[in-house]
DNA sequence: AAGAGTTGCAACCGCCGGATC
DNA sequence: AGATCCGGCGGTTGCAACTCT
């Protein structure tokens, strides 16, 4: 049995908000302080506005002079808008000291630094600039940022994959990876990317409660580790590799050959569940159709979560997330793809599905062993360009500038 | 000038997790 | 313990404005 919904649908008004609504919220909300209840919220306006008409001559000035039509309209019978429609339109648009557009340059630069290191977690982003929400910096990255910054990087790519080569990669590996390249061929160089905002100043998060902000907190994400303990910067240095063992002792990952690209393959492999309502799940099942190269070793050759042929996406966010701390900024980047890619759901690109791990592991040990002489070879100094993909569709406007 | 294509952004949708019953 | 409610969130859509051809 589905939930009830919030409101009736068929009796309350949707689209873009007239003056008139706005002026009835935003005078409520002035009146009566934050709100306690959302969904309540449009039938106490209606009690309030009752009061206004009693007393329209103290509140007149708010929105009489807007449009004297809409509010008479309104009045009786209070805002006929869903509880969660007015708590947005509040959030973004008409509570006090909200910007819209102009971004500045040191904007630009927190958004990035942020994206890169926790993904596209909006709120927290909007936390650290006031009187940006999530939803203006959320459309202002897919809209504006992001092209900026992979217009920066397209022109890299060239010398990447000329790096790449001098790296000694013997032909069969570097086919795979170009195999992986093709793979996602429409997405950014995200390597360059997590470079150009290394460069930059680091990006600070301040953990201080934010009395403008209405967003959740930064502790409350549990950002686990990523925020040094006695600073409020980003972590800057890795920490020692043993203690990945210490953090996974069922996950033994050598700690030199475990690169982006492999990363990034490992979530590759993943693929949503399609439920029979023909939508997906937040489940994932793997894989080992693709040139599949993850030099990941679990005890007895099996992983707790992923050998069962699912694995929930909050596990392996969860696993990376961590992991990425121990391997520093260079790879960021790549998580904030891993973390994209597995929060839209967008790992379709592939077939079939299926799970053999002690596949995966066996042509991981001979491809290592071709390729690099044993999985110690592999090179921690890695700068392959895999070119990641945020996987999302970024609505119809987005399509084009990955092409261009 | 006009139609097609693109962009920007407000608003919606549906999922998730915590709180409460 | 399980059901339900609600706030919060990220992804997506609709559409007006703008640009291109």
């Amino acid at each position: 049995m589905g939930r009830a919904p919030c409101c009736d649908k068929a009796s309350v008004r949707k689209g873009p908000w007239s003056p008139g609504e706005d002026a009835t919220l935003k005078s409520y909300i002035e009146e009566h302080g934050p709100v306690g209840n959302w969904i309540a919220l449009p039938q106490k306006i209606g009690e309030f506005c009752k009061s206004i008409h009693m007393h329209v001559h103290v509140h007149n000035r708010v929105w009489f002079v807007v449009c004297g039509d809409v509010f008479q309209a309104s009045y009786s019978s209070g805002l006929k808008r869903c509880g969660k429609s007015c708590r947005l339109r509040w959030l973004n648009y008409l509570r006090p000291n909200i910007k819209h557009g102009g971004f500045s340059e040191e904007e630009d630069r927190i958004i990035c630094g942020l994206y890169i290191s926790i993904g596209s977690r909006w709120s927290i982003i909007a936390a650290q600039l006031p009187g940006r929400t999530d939803n203006d910096i959320k459309n202002y990255w897919n809209t504006k940022l992001k092209k900026k910054l992979l217009g920066k990087q397209r022109n890299k790519e060239c010398h990447v994959r000329k790096d790449r080569s001098k790296r000694g990669l013997t032909k069969a590996a570097a086919s795979r990876n170009e195999d992986f390249s093709v793979i996602w061929e429409t997405g950014g160089d995200w390597y360059g990317l997590a470079t150009e905002v290394n460069h930059m100043p680091p990006a600070s998060i301040d953990q201080s409660p934010n009395p403008n902000s209405h967003q959740t907190s930064l502790t409350e994400y549990q950002l686990r580790g990523r925020l040094a303990s006695n600073s409020n910067q980003l972590e800057q240095e890795p920490a020692p590799i043993e203690a990945d063992f210490l953090h996974y002792p069922n996950y033994m990952v050598p700690p030199n050959c475990y690169n982006p690209i492999e990363r990034s393959t490992v979530v590759s492999c993943l693929r949503p569940l399609g439920l029979s309502n023909g939508l997906m799940s937040t489940r994932y099942s793997l894989s080992n159709e693709d040139n599949i190269n993850i030099p990941v070793f679990a005890e007895n050759n099996t992983l707790p979560q992923i050998s069962t042929g699912e694995v929930d996406r909050r596990d392996l966010q969860s696993h990376l997330f961590e992991y990425s701390r121990y391997v520093g900024n260079i790879y960021s980047a790549h998580e904030a793809m891993d973390r994209s890619m597995c929060s839209s759901g967008a790992l379709s690109h592939g077939r079939g599905s299926g799970n053999v791990w002690e596949d995966i592991i066996s042509s991981t040990s001979q491809l290592l062993d071709e390729n690099y002489g044993g999985h110690e070879a592999v090179s921690s100094q890695w700068v392959g360009g895999g070119r990641g993909t945020g996987g999302s569709s970024f609505g119809k406007s987005g399509g084009g500038a990955w092409d261009t």
